[in-house]
RNA sequence: GGUGUCAUAGCUCAGUUGGUAGAGCAAAGGACUGAAAAUCCUUGUGUCCCCGGUUCGAUUCCUGGUGACACCA
């Protein structure tokens, strides 16, 4: 776990509560708070986030990539409706099915949010676990060129009609820099480092400033926005069965009319996601149910593992076992 | 109690005509800049049940144990 980097020295009166903690967060000079829940799927963040929310008396910030689409409330476990009656939730169920977004668009949205947010209030809740969303937030993401259809589906008809190796040799010409730094392996990395090209007639690489989890957001700089990051964790195995017990719950729920209902347009990206991918292979009576769910069951565990190993290099995260709130408001407390 | 079969990775099992072993499932590690619940890469984790014997060498063959299962009493 990496150090704390607050300045201990500087914390007055630890011993605030209710409405004393209340004052104590901001006290630095009207400093404003952003408090990011992130861990992997099935932590526990919503619960959290909710207590927290309402502590602060607070919205939160939805950092979670499916839960945007308003079609998926099950499968994807977003807040529901008595959730977010009990608190005002930003991003949740905004989206269609075949809506596009992005990182950069969230993080653009996000920060409006903010902007309005923080004229009536000091801190701000975002809660979620997709990886690049909290990273757009929190640190900034670099100006690229948004790809057009028109780009995109050229540059996808290439790639069937002359397959990858023409296209990995046309990269090296016109970018060499990213040929050299890119996942040539990873032909989706490699399509898009072209569309960027053939969008803006720059080499993709040259958009790229350096990214790190050191630097802040300009966006939440000019606002003056302090960023604390609070990452849930468990025992490998508490966070397994946690995984494996919601995923046969989502069954109970209804997830398999979910997926009916949705199903004519599993061809969307939006459906490219862990649980409906196997039950459409359900639906389609390729597989039987037990072994669908056990697929959906491993294949969360694999996209927790993932999200635990992104996270891991980002030393700026400060860890806490879900059921330790008292941690983290102790720690909110030294902070401020 | 007797006879037989079996005992190998976390699980189910294969295999070694004696040269210390490998599949599936499960699992572990990593990358990541406008599709990120996406996409891509890497990895076999082992007292081959235990004690002894034969042998240059035993997980493999043999004696004896232990455990499981089956059948007979």
């Amino acid at each position: 776990m990496p150090p704390s980097t607050f300045h201990l020295t500087e914390v007055s009166s630890p011993s605030h509560t209710g409405e004393g903690c209340r004052g104590a967060v901001g006290s630095r000079d009207g400093e404003r708070l952003l408090l990011v829940l992130l861990g992997p799927t099935s932590i526990g963040k919503t619960a959290l986030s909710l207590r927290f929310a309402e502590h602060y008396g607070c919205p939160i910030i939805n950092a979670d990539s499916r839960q945007l689409y308003r079609d998926l409330p099950i499968g994807t476990a977003a807040p529901t409706a008595e959730e977010q009656a009990r608190v005002k939730h930003y991003f949740v169920g905004t989206l269609g099915l075949g809506d596009y977004y992005s990182a950069a668009q969230f993080q653009a949205d996000a920060l409006g949010v903010l902007q309005r947010e923080y004229r009536e209030r000091r801190v701000m809740i975002a809660a979620g676990g997709s990886m690049m969303y909290l990273d757009a937030l929190c640190h900034g993401i670099d100006d690229i060129p948004t790809v057009s259809p028109e780009v995109r589906d050229h540059l996808h008809r290439r790639l069937a009609d002359e397959g990858p190796e023409a296209l990995l040799a046309e990269l090296r010409l016109i970018d060499p820099d990213y040929y050299a730094q890119c996942d040539l392996r990873n032909v989706k990395r490699v399509v898009h480092a072209l569309e960027v090209y053939y969008q803006s007639g720059r080499p993709f690489s040259t958009f790229l400033t350096g990214r790190g989890t050191s630097r802040l957001n300009p966006g939440l700089a000019a606002l003056g926005v302090r960023v604390v990051k609070i990452g849930l964790d468990r025992p490998r195995e508490e966070l397994f069965s946690r995984i494996n017990r919601r995923a046969e719950q989502m069954l109970r729920d209804g997830l398999l009319d979910e997926c009916r209902r949705v199903m004519p347009w599993r061809h969307l990206n939006s459906l490219n996601t862990v649980g409906y991918k196997e039950m459409f292979q359900h639906l389609d009576g390729t597989w039987t149910l037990p072994f669908a769910l056990a697929r959906m069951q491993k294949n969360t565990r694999v996209y927790a593992k993932k999200q635990l190993t992104w996270f891991r290099r980002d030393p700026s995260i400060h860890w806490f076992h879900p059921d330790d709130e008292a941690g983290v408001h102790d720690l909110l407390r030294t902070a401020f």
